[in-house]
DNA sequence: GATGATCGTTGCTTGGGGCAACCAAGTGGT
DNA sequence: ACCACTTGGTTGCCCCAAGCAACGATCATC
């Protein structure tokens, strides 16, 4: 019932194709085993990933809590954009957005200027302050990045890249 | 100052060398355009990560809150545990697993008790009910993320897998 | 046997996020 | 032109996850 002992073991890829899969699937069994190793890596990742972001955060710059750096990268990303939009890429409410961006606009880090053409939205866009911010931010968090996949070669850095922005994309298709 | 356009676009590693990195450094420029993607990908999903695993978990079972998975999981895989181990194996407070214990105890899914070896430590494991729970809920996140990998051929996905394990592995040495 | 370290629990606080209610501003129907 | 409906944003209230600090209980050591 356990499959413990071959949970954390295999550094890459392993065969140990006639284990304990009903055969009756139309796939291969070795691909039940690799969605059944995503789960399980996603789901450690997902648990730990609280802890692992404040990590990164609290080291970068205190003033600026963890939550925010995310905002500002994808506000850096596509400005001017409407907080619907913020809300809507990065999976959460309205209501928190808005929360969010009243501190990071009090901090003289963004500026949300009327629409133009539509006086119910803002635009917002990173203020010089903000563009500063950003990038020493985005610097110390690559540096740390940079130490972790210290051991990497560089292949495998830009492979990893690739998988996660091909997941990211992949979920970008399910917002209810 | 701002590398937007070509920030989300690249579905797969692309060559792109000589670009708009300076010389001065000691790596190729490739390497430090992979680190910003991981970097930025990275962001993405922690950023979403609460998003996404309730989104798994409340589909899942919603009684049993999307934190809990984490914690059967890991009792699953290496019972009998002391909670102070999976406390540090989550990079979380011994508090927030007491809690988190206790309600998955008031469940009948986890099982704690005494350690004859010590008399300060409980050892966790899973009830019978819990195994039941676990597996009906993995069995569910997987059936989730085989519909959105349905597309991925299995060799990437198997290499996705193979990321993330590497990646969390990297993360285990640095507790403080 | 007293001191100190460790394991677990609980109280207090903080922060992120959802839900619902609300206002303001567009949009459409008649 | 007027009324209803929709959409963008804000605020109030609540919940959950997590950290910190304090505490009782139990080793461990001298």
């Amino acid at each position: 019932m356990r499959e413990t002992e071959t949970a954390l073991r295999p550094p890459t890829a392993e065969k140990h194709e006639g284990h304990e899969g009903r055969q009756s699937v139309p796939e291969a069994p070795q691909a039940h085993e690799a969605y059944c190793a995503v789960e399980r890596q996603l789901a450690i990742l997902l648990r730990r990933s609280q802890a692992f972001s404040a990590g990164m955060g609290r080291k970068v710059h205190p003033e600026l809590d963890p939550g925010a750096y995310g905002l500002l990268v994808r506000i850096d990303q596509s400005s001017p954009m409407r907080s619907s939009d913020l809300a809507a890429y990065l999976r959460v409410g309205r209501a928190t957005i808005s929360r969010q961006l009243k501190v990071l606009e009090e901090l003289g880090l963004i500026s949300r200027s009327p629409d133009p053409e539509d006086g119910r939205a803002h635009l917002l866009a990173l203020t010089e302050e903000g563009h500063r911010r950003l990038h020493d931010a985005r610097a110390a968090r690559q540096g740390q990045l940079r130490t972790l996949l210290a051991a990497w070669p560089e292949e495998d850095v830009r492979q990893l890249a690739g998988m996660l922005e091909r997941f990211n994309t992949l979920t970008e298709g399910m917002h209810p």
